[in-house]
DNA sequence: TCCTCACGGGG
DNA sequence: GTGTACGTGAGGA
């Protein structure tokens, strides 16, 4: 019987489980219509274990009230190879969620295989789906989907941009420090402004806004957080319901905030309003939206495959998680259940085998002119695919042991595994628009966007290293985390051979970096023999990270007499400074440090080398005593001298009466409670409490300010800096120092003291 | 001198 | 739905 069928072009906007049966897909469609679009979607899950249990499990599925397929099959485990599964498939993932919660309290005992995964990660497995992929859908009278083409792929660089309606609704202020007055709707159509006093009574025109308007995507400040609890819970109050959901019949799907540890710090991240047809995305709670914005976290929903409003609020490692699942399903292969988070003492093995990470040399310190950096493009990534390091692949009682042999033959036998399958094309794609991006003018239109992909490729290929030695992830194990760092160490030893072969210097090796000079080479061209070599050598890409005019590798402040490998700064021959590790990189360097510690960077970058450098001296001299007159005058903007910090416990977890305890309790009193893993700010002030809480209620009495603790800070940032360039220790304390320290701290700020004293 | 606490990288 | 490094620097007892 031959069936009417419409058939639709357009983009996959969002995809979640039909609460009825199958799933929900949202299309874009090129004639301008959001469609919802229903599709049969069965999903298995699978269970090993004792025989018997099995049995129980059986009986056990056979009485749910839904339809459910059970089948004894033999499939495959990453790790254990053939196992023998009961396999039980059921029309409405919708269910599995609840019902997987059953049988988890039931039987513990047994292994569940694909179990707890995202329906998106299926599709995208089954189908090839991605979110704002290309779509051709057949569709029956009933709304249900019989055919699916893909038109696009996800590691095509160029993505076409879809036509989506945007509404941005901000506030005036930032409601995580301040109570806001007005909210702005902004959309091609509209630009209004609420009174929030007035809110209640505007609910009605809220609605008609969304309604009107029909938004694909919702950019808020604060929404999370703020602004749709709040919303929402006005229009409960009022019993009327606001249009945030395109899809009435779906609920708006809510997550609890939470504090995790994770890349060794606490984070927080706020509660998540997910929306059903349309996309809402936080801009203060989605990761890395800074650095990446709108652009990269379509590149990561693309590349993972995980839902946009997911895709935005996860951290990279759940993206590279996604995409070994992925790869997985596809490979079929069976996926364990996350792990359990099991606080478990560590043996003295694991201790010594983590010891073993990176390679990290002593650089030669002090100021280096001439120096080339070369760096590996995405080196332990690199490692993975090249050697063909995968859980499943990599000699489990000697994990390095075809090291040797593999950097010998650079050839590749064994099949490849999961991991190198999963990396390989993401390497690729990155390695294909960082070679765009070197050719592209600034100016280009696909200059921003290429730039938000790369770092969204960057982060989820750095993570996906960590995650194979992370014992609780998927497809973890610690034998081929090893195996990585055992490369990379021979990797850049081999690198240091080279160099050192071809004539260079090598004055610092850290991790996937190298810094190396030789008299005569000072152009880029000069290292390309050193390039080339190394390239041959280790069968890894590598490239110019640039030539310093001069670079120095700076002591450990501690001990002098000892270099430390991550605290350097320089400048490239375009002008370029780059630093790490010092006061202007970290978060909690209050403003009127890291500009002034910048500025004079600055000046010195205008020196082609050491000598040079001498010239500008007068110049730096005038503007730090500009600077430290600043400070004692109380010219400063208080806002400039805000510390941003990282809340790590809970009040009653300190144990020292640091600044930050006495502004969070400040915060607690009035009322406010900060999360571990929240930024609190705060000014240092003289005596007890330590400090202010910068978002505490009420007026701040200027003359608390711990000038001297500033000046320390001051003075600190700078000999940073200065130390390669000044043997006159006095420079630039210069008695400043002393006269700062001498004026009564009630004189500042409000009167500027006279500044005579300073002029020499 | 020891303890507590926060940060880094990547772009 | 998450990487429980590790070394450095700072402040305070």
């Amino acid at each position: 019987m031959q069936r009417k069928m419409n058939k639709y072009t357009g983009w996959l906007l969002d995809m979640y489980p039909h609460p009825g049966r199958g799933v929900a897909l949202w299309l874009l469609c090129d004639d301008g219509k959001r469609r919802c679009l229903q599709q049969e979607f069965p999903v298995t899950f699978y269970a090993a274990g004792k025989p018997h249990r099995l049995r129980d499990l059986w009986k056990f599925l056979a009485c749910q009230p839904m339809r459910i397929d059970l089948a004894r099959e033999e499939r495959k485990d990453l790790f254990f190879g053939s196992v023998v599964v009961l396999s039980a498939s059921l029309d409405a993932p919708a269910l599995l969620p609840e019902l997987f919660l059953k049988l988890a309290n039931h039987f513990p005992d047994l292994t569940f295989y694909d179990a707890d995964l995202h329906v998106a990660l299926r599709h995208a497995a089954r189908h090839g789906t991605f979110p704002l992929a290309r779509c051709h859908v057949a569709v029956d009278e009933q709304g249900f989907i019989r055919d699916f083409d893909i038109l696009s792929s996800k590691w095509e660089f160029d993505h076409e941009a879809p036509p989506l309606n945007i509404l941005t609704m901000e506030t005036d202020v930032d409601p995580i420090h301040d109570k806001p007055g007005r909210i702005h709707f902004r959309s091609k159509r509209n630009c209004i402004t609420l009174d929030l006093a007035k809110a209640k009574s505007n609910l009605g025109l809220i609605d008609y806004l969304l309604n009107q308007d029909d938004p694909d995507l919702i950019i808020t400040s604060c929404g999370d957080t703020w602004l749709l609890p709040l919303l929402l819970s006005l229009a409960e109050e009022q019993h009327r319901s606001l249009s945030f959901n395109r899809d009435p019949a779906a609920q708006i799907h809510y997550k609890k905030e939470r504090s995790y540890f994770a890349y060794n710090q606490i984070i927080y991240r706020g509660q998540q309003f997910h929306l059903a047809g349309r996309l809402h995305l936080d801009i203060n709670n989605t990761v890395m939206y800074h650095d990446y914005g709108v652009d990269g976290v379509f590149e990561m929903a693309r590349v993972t495959s995980l839902p946009i409003q997911t895709a935005a609020r996860v951290s990279p490692g759940t993206g590279v998680s996604a995409m070994q699942i992925v790869k997985a399903l596809e490979n079929e292969i069976l996926v364990p259940l996350r792990k359990e988070q099991i606080e478990r003492p560590k043996t003295a093995s694991q201790l010594f085998r983590e010891d073993m990470g990176g390679t990290v040399y002593d650089p030669i310190i002090g100021l280096h002119e001439d120096v080339a950096e070369v760096d590996f493009f995405s080196m332990y990534p690199s490692i993975m695919v090249k050697f063909n390091i995968s859980p499943e692949t990599v000699n489990t009682r000697s994990p390095t042991a075809d090291l040797v042999a593999d950097l010998e033959n650079m050839t590749q036998e064994k099949e490849s595994g999961l991991i190198p399958q999963t990396l390989a094309p993401l390497l690729e794609k990155r390695y294909k628009l960082k070679q765009q991006l070197t050719a592209l003018s600034r100016m280009d239109c696909r200059y921003k966007t290429y730039k938000a992909n790369a770092a969204a490729h960057k982060w989820l290929l750095v993570t996906c290293f960590g995650y194979l030695g992370y014992k609780n992830a998927r497809f973890g194990r610690i034998e081929a985390h090893e195996a990585v760092t055992a490369y990379g160490r021979e990797v850049l030893l081999r690198a240091k051979e080279a160099a050192e072969d071809l004539g260079f210097r090598v004055l610092h090796l850290y991790v996937d970096g190298m810094w190396v000079k030789k008299p005569g080479s000072k152009k880029p061209k000069d290292f390309a023999p050193l390039i080339e070599e190394v390239q041959r050598r280790t069968g890894l890409p590598i490239a110019l990270d640039g030539v310093y005019k001069w670079v120095v590798f700076l002591p450990s402040r501690r001990r002098k007499r000892i270099a430390v490998p991550n605290r350097y700064f320089g400048v490239f021959q375009d002008g370029e400074i780059k630093t790490r590790g010092i006061e202007t990189r970290r978060h909690d360097t209050p403003a009127f440090i890291r500009e002034t510690q910048m500025q004079v960077l600055e000046i010195l970058a205008k020196a082609c080398d050491e000598e040079d450098a001498k010239k500008y001296l007068p110049e730096i001299r005038a503007l730090i005593r500009a600077k430290q007159n600043e400070l004692r005058c109380g010219r400063v903007p208080p806002e400039k001298l805000v510390v941003h910090q990282t809340v790590s416990r809970t009040l009653n977890k300190y144990r020292a009466p640091v600044p930050a305890f006495s502004a969070l309790q400040q915060l607690e009193s009035a009322g406010k409670t900060l999360r571990p893993g929240q930024t609190i700010r705060l000014i240092h002030t003289l005596g007890l409490p330590r400090a202010h809480a910068w978002d505490a209620p009420g007026d701040f009495d200027l003359r608390r300010v711990n000038l001297p603790r500033y000046r320390r800070m001051l003075d600190r940032a700078l000999e940073t800096i200065l130390q390669p360039f000044i043997d006159d220790e006095t420079f630039w304390l210069n008695g400043a120092k002393q006269l700062a320290y001498d004026l009564p701290p009630s004189s500042n700020w409000a009167t500027p003291a006279p500044s005579l004293a300073l002029q020499t």
